[in-house]
DNA sequence: TAGGGCAGGTCTCACATAGAGACCTGAGGT
DNA sequence: ACCTCAGGTCTCTATGTGAGACCTGCCCTA
């Protein structure tokens, strides 16, 4: 837990620099949500964790994603090295992308989230219904 | 890396499964990433790590979010009981904003995300320029 | 007593991003 | 001759985001 603090302090620290100095100091968190903050890119990760795949595998493992978007998210992981892509000389061409070591470096941090959102998303479900069963107790 | 690896297995499951029945099972990796997927929510959870804080405070530690969107992504994690929102009954009226304990738990394993965007922020930024600066060495 | 400022928002408009789905290419099956 | 496949791209529309004007009550100052 120790390390926990740390880092965010670490974090505060990089904030504050940067609300002081407007755009001198840039802070790697940012950086980094940038990169897998959006809506595809832990999804991807993830799924690439298991094993290297295909583009049309991945598209039927996240169905819902557009091939556009797939398309998108895997060039821009490619992009920030962490996912690598393949094309097999076949007919038609296969392409398989895997994770580099670099994105495998991130399945450890991202394991506790998925941890946590296991053990505490029946929680956070219990609020939702709460909160919209409840919208009128404190009127804004 | 056994956890990691374990976490990272009954997530794969629960995407096959989602992949097998349309709509019958579905993954908490996926709830929990559309509560704190989105572009300010792990911001917002971060800054508020270290102290409460107020709505104007919130604004100057992050700069460039729109007071609109600031108000969206704290009405969010109210709702799913990330934080909680706390009005005093001053003049003019302030409103103080916290982490609640399902909030805090997060923050150990999201410490460990930071961890990592400070370790290996310098190699994305140079996978980054590697593929900018050689963009058409694979044509597509 | 008129005017201005503050906190904590809401509202409207404009623009950027995401999704749906048609289309493309080149080869192989029937 | 026609259909299918992988791995995309293209276009159009829907949704999300940002900028910034405005609002409400109260206080302070001139």
């Amino acid at each position: 837990m120790s390390d926990a603090l740390s880092a965010i302090e670490r974090f505060s620290r990089y904030q504050s620099d940067d609300a002081r100095s407007a755009e001198s100091v840039h802070c790697p968190v940012r950086d980094v949500l940038d990169c897998i903050g959006d809506k595809w890119s832990i999804l991807m990760i993830m799924t690439l964790a298991t094993r290297p795949q295909r583009f049309s595998e991945l598209h039927r493992a996240i169905r819902d994603i557009s091939k556009r978007m797939l398309t998108q998210t895997l060039r821009d992981l490619e992009r920030d090295g962490l996912v690598t892509r393949n094309v097999f000389p076949t007919k038609p061409p296969s392409v398989e992308y895997y994770l580099s070591p670099l994105g495998q470096s991130l399945l450890e941090p991202m394991a506790s989230l998925i941890d946590w959102a296991d053990r505490r998303y029946s929680d956070i479900h219990a609020a939702r219904v709460r909160f919209d069963g409840a919208p009128c107790d404190v009127p804004r």
